[in-house]
DNA sequence: CATGCCGGAGTGAACGTTCACTCCGAAAAT
DNA sequence: ATTTTCGGAGTGAACGTTCACTCCGGCATG
């Protein structure tokens, strides 16, 4: 029965997005997921347990999206653009996500192994990277800064379009990542 | 006496910034500033109030830093070198007062009212940006969007600075702000 | 002696976690 | 075909712990 621990992964999700996580009973997730409260603790070790679950699992479906449809024969600004909209697609169309994964990610909990699996999930844009540099494209800086140039800008937007600041159409939306283009670009 | 409502915030920063918002209880705060815990709630009226009070204190704090030696008669590249340098700065000598604004800013505790404090602290900001846009010097986007671009990126670099994924030395802090120039610049 | 600031034991509420129990489908026995 | 037994997923009341917050006795100050 895989049926109930998704149902408390989603009520999980919701309710650690919208309220944080310490406004997220385990009583309350249970309720959400129609489900008892010890049946959680059949699925997971206990709470934190269940949330860092959760994140992995919400990673590894960021870095999915991230690389749909994304080739390396694809032209080197081509592939840009692919890992560039996905991303900020992703963080448009899934908000709770969006915030859960932020919350966690800028929180003391974060286990380091659990960090560590970034950097597995996330290999094709490093070569990507490595790759314009090489060619004479990109500018010549860690893959790190770029990432901070052109990804981190992309949840940053999102978070300001989920937050009602901005609106961002598709023009808006290629018009800054243009603009990222140009950071990296040499 | 201001002496222990300062030792108070000081105490709460740290706390908060290590260990989070739900592993801070208020008898370690008191105890950490070397107060009662009585006396805590002398000067805030409960917790929330106290991490409030503080969110607002360390944005004014940010706000003057990012200005420091900011002028109107200074050229516009020049005006944002030293904003985004001050910005990017703050964030890397300030690791503790980072981890709490970045806490606090993406969760769902930040009252609507206290967020909309940035908006009057940071206005020069949003007039420099008018500015370049008006002259044709940078490109035609929403301020938000140039916030988006460039001290996101300061923020998402200190990020990476304290927990070890890179070393920001001046030349390539320097390196990095080129880069953000280059994506607002038309 | 009076006033007001301060401290920290005390309090009730809320939390994560446990565990004795229910329930039901399948297997075994008749 | 029918009955009995059994295993283990599922449950939620109860438990101990922790927390934010209160309250009053004591201490410093004038």
């Amino acid at each position: 029965m895989v049926e109930k621990q998704d149902a408390i992964f989603d009520a999980t999700l919701k309710l650690v997005s919208e309220r944080g996580f310490h406004n997220a009973p385990t009583s309350s997730i249970a309720q959400e997921a129609g489900v008892g409260v010890g049946t959680i603790y059949r699925y997971f070790e206990n709470k934190e347990d269940l949330i860092d679950e959760l994140y992995k699992r919400l990673k590894l479906q960021l870095a999915k999206a991230m690389l749909a449809g994304y080739s390396v024969d694809l032209p080197l600004r081509e592939r840009f653009c692919r890992i560039w909209i996905n991303t900020a697609r992703y963080y448009i169309d899934h908000p709770l996500e969006t915030a859960f994964i932020e919350q966690y990610t800028n929180s003391p909990f974060l286990k380091p192994e659990t960090a560590d699996i970034h950097a597995e999930y996330f290999r094709p844009v490093y070569e990507f990277i490595k790759n314009g540099v090489y060619e004479g494209v990109l500018k010549d800086l860690l893959p790190e800064i770029f990432a901070s140039l052109t990804l981190e800008v992309a949840i940053s937007l999102a978070k300001k379009h989920r937050a009602g600041a901005i609106v961002l159409t598709g023009d808006t939306l290629e018009r800054a990542m243009d603009a990222c283009w140009d950071a990296i670009k040499r």
